[in-house]
DNA sequence: AAGTTATTGGAACGATCATTCCAAAACAAG
DNA sequence: CTTGTTTTGGAATGATCGTTCCAATAACTT
């Protein structure tokens, strides 16, 4: 079925990124993307050098697309632990929703497949892990305003605890279809981030 | 530089699998297997049916030369929370003895690169994982055995907690060549159990 | 409507993929 | 050494890869 021309481009990017986010970088071929972004060769290779560009356009649209509106209330001022909370539980509800195993996230499953000497492409995986590091570490700091039970660099290593231990829950979704356990460990996490705040006893 | 035939058997798959394990199933070719292994095409085709075959083998020689060197002392009898703190530091200082990057975990690498309908594939990771569980689970149950702090559910959740986060650290371990960091994270994630086994203040 | 420009779909290309095949080399038995 | 068996290295194969190219088509201008 063939489609406009601005139809098309508006959801190339789009399609090819849910393409490789889905198949991977490397398993996913041109035709595969020629089918399903309904856009030609000729189309593809006049708006993009080849197919990394493509994929490091996917990557920045995956920021804007899929991580923004579901982290930016984590980033939002005034959010604590309670942000984090929802920011897993819609990430669990999404993933209810879809049938059978997910798909992970994109930037983690890219960490496996891609040879880590190409700089433009880990550099963009290192920003968005920074990312959700600064959103993290901004939340954690606000629930510790009150007591100053954390120092800065304790806030800092909770901060990435989180992050890889979201990278490791969605890596798992790949290889589950069943949401009452990515739900326990999400509730374990939060759990272990508010005891963390409450304090070490001694 | 030719080899012995029973030299180039004896390893063949030892270096598929860390071929497999740093570039990636898809990503590797037969030429890069044979290149890295020494061993001809016609030697691997002798051996094994083909590419994933050769692979699954990998997979199968991963559990026996990588994970259960450094896993089963999680898994002995009478081990607890110092068995998984003493498998973290271990293969955190092999991380800091490779140069640069890490090359994370065969398994979880393989999570993301593979299409979850291959059942055969799958279920070798999924195996995996719950090997990861079941030595979690047994060594946190012996520490948990003096005060009963944590139920059934509890140390099943944690369990997989643990199981899970440590996917991500060798995830992230692909992305960062500073062992200080995953250092941090492991001192971060030993606490963590360390506190729950505790009890959660009221 | 006619002429000009922009975009399309898909044929074509060379490279590389996984796999097959086989003559030559290495080995074992007498 | 001779014969028979195994194993080897690499040429050959068909499929598929990423990329290029262009005649045909659609869109725009006047």
């Amino acid at each position: 079925m063939p489609r406009t021309r601005s139809q098309s481009r508006a959801t190339l990017v789009d399609s090819a990124m849910k393409a490789f986010w889905r198949i991977g970088y490397h398993a996913v071929s041109i035709g595969d993307l020629v089918r399903e972004t309904g856009v030609s060769r000729g189309g593809i290779y006049s708006d993009f050098s080849g197919k990394q560009e493509l994929f490091h356009a996917c990557l920045d649209r995956y920021q804007d697309s899929v991580v923004t509106p579901v982290f930016a209330p984590v980033e939002a001022d005034g959010t604590g632990i309670d942000g984090i909370r929802g920011y897993l539980d819609n990430l669990i509800t999404g993933f209810e929703a879809t049938e059978g195993f997910g798909i992970g996230c994109l930037v983690g499953n890219t960490l496996t497949q891609i040879d880590p000497s190409e700089d433009a492409t880990r550099k963009k995986l290192e920003d968005h892990c920074t990312r959700l590091f600064n959103g993290f570490r901004k939340a954690l700091a606000h629930d510790n305003q009150a007591n100053r039970v954390l120092s800065d660099t304790e806030l800092d290593d909770l901060a990435r605890f989180t992050m890889i231990s979201v990278q490791g829950l969605w890596s798992y979704s790949r290889l589950t279809d069943d949401a009452a356990t990515l739900r326990r460990y999400a509730d374990t996490l939060i759990a272990t981030l508010e005891q963390r705040l409450r304090g070490l006893p001694t």
